[in-house]
DNA sequence: GGAAAACACGAGAGATCGCTCGCGTTTCAT
DNA sequence: ATGAAACGCGAGCGATCTCTCGTGTTTTCC
């Protein structure tokens, strides 16, 4: 009994369980369900048994594949935010300091709107005031990044500025984006776009006179 | 027994029970726990054993005084409406044309964050997305008026906008405003200071343009 | 002083939710 | 083919939460 032995680990870390193609589309099904429910009920409010009645198994199924409640919604951010890396993973950091101001906030804006209208549950989960321990931590290791691209890109056009008002201002700036992302979700068409020229001149129009 | 037997009416509309002095008292203690409850867990996480526990009462006392869990919530925010009404009814309707946009956004700014400030209970009653039908209810209807008078304090400035225009305007403006305050009430002393002067330069800004 | 009403208590009924467990079915490696 | 492991089911356990009820105390009114 050497080989295969050490199976019998009790609590091992992370016992990553042979999947099954049927298991893997299980979990698709399974996620793409608690995104929808988290959607239209919140986080807190979503019951697990919805969750898996709406992807149409049974509750003992989803626990197959997630130790708990809070791990859909983990495993749901993760893969968002890895899709938005692989998507849009240079939309703030790499900006030439030549670039005109107008051009970096109109694209970053562009790109994030985008795909937050692709996927809302991601506002969903990373605004939501009733999330969870570890989906708190995520949510604010995400801001902090992105206070810190801000920052970054910002930084250039203020060389003397005490660091102190420079975070200030990507603050105002994640502030002011989230505030106009949530109205953009909540319209549709062409008075959604009217509200993303509308979140583009106030960030626009903030910022102005800190660059001259 | 003609005289008073009307009493015996089972499901009577309202039935404003004759209250003691101590009945009084305990109401606005239990408000008081509610308040504080609420900010720190937010509505639905907010156990009535825990107000009730906060209040120093049993679950029975609490019960005695409020129907159920939402109408401690729904009479928490009526109060807060109405000193919000008594202390700064004349934030924002009755504004001299004449007088400059800065003056009239910069007076409207303090007060609402004044009040804010005061009363983080407020916030987190108004701006949870955890909140029962009645109290979302009240939110749109607080939301309504306050975009109606905020368009009424822009239309004096923008002649020949249109009244769609003009909509979408005043709800970037209380957008921009909720961002500020988030971030307002998420710092202290100095810090919150220099928050509530960028809201303000946010704002101006955005409508400098607009009022030309 | 005495009855009625308001106030106060706290155990627990009733409902919901996260999650488990035992057992049957399907898939896969050998 | 066959054993093992992954998959699937759904009743139900245990914990929690809202709200009730029976009982006892204080206040008010006459």
């Amino acid at each position: 009994m050497p080989a295969k032995s050490e199976r019998t680990a009790k609590e091992a870390k992370e016992q990553p369980r042979r999947r099954q193609a049927r298991g893997e589309r299980r979990i698709a099904q399974l996620l793409e369900a608690a995104a929808s429910v988290f959607c239209t009920t919140g986080y807190t409010a979503a019951s697990t048994n919805a969750i898996a009645r709406e992807a149409g198994v049974s509750p003992g199924t989803l626990y197959q594949f997630f130790p708990n409640k809070e791990a859909i919604a983990i495993e749901l951010g993760e893969r968002l935010m890895s899709e938005m890396r692989r998507t849009y993973g240079e939309a703030l950091a790499p900006v030439d300091p030549a670039t005109p101001l107008e051009e970096a906030v109109g694209a970053a804006v562009d790109r994030f709107i985008d795909f937050n209208c692709r996927h809302p549950v991601f506002y969903t989960l990373m605004h939501g005031s009733d999330i969870p321990g570890r989906m708190a931590e995520e949510h604010d290791a995400l801001h902090a990044t992105l206070i810190g691209r801000v920052e970054a890109l910002l930084t250039p056009f203020l060389p003397d500025t005490p660091a102190a008002d420079v975070r200030r201002t990507a603050e105002v700036c994640v502030g002011i984006y989230k505030a106009g992302l949530e109205l953009v979700l909540a319209h549709e068409g062409e008075e959604r776009e009217a509200y993303v020229r509308e979140l583009k001149n106030v960030l626009l129009r903030y910022l102005a006179p800190l660059v001259d």
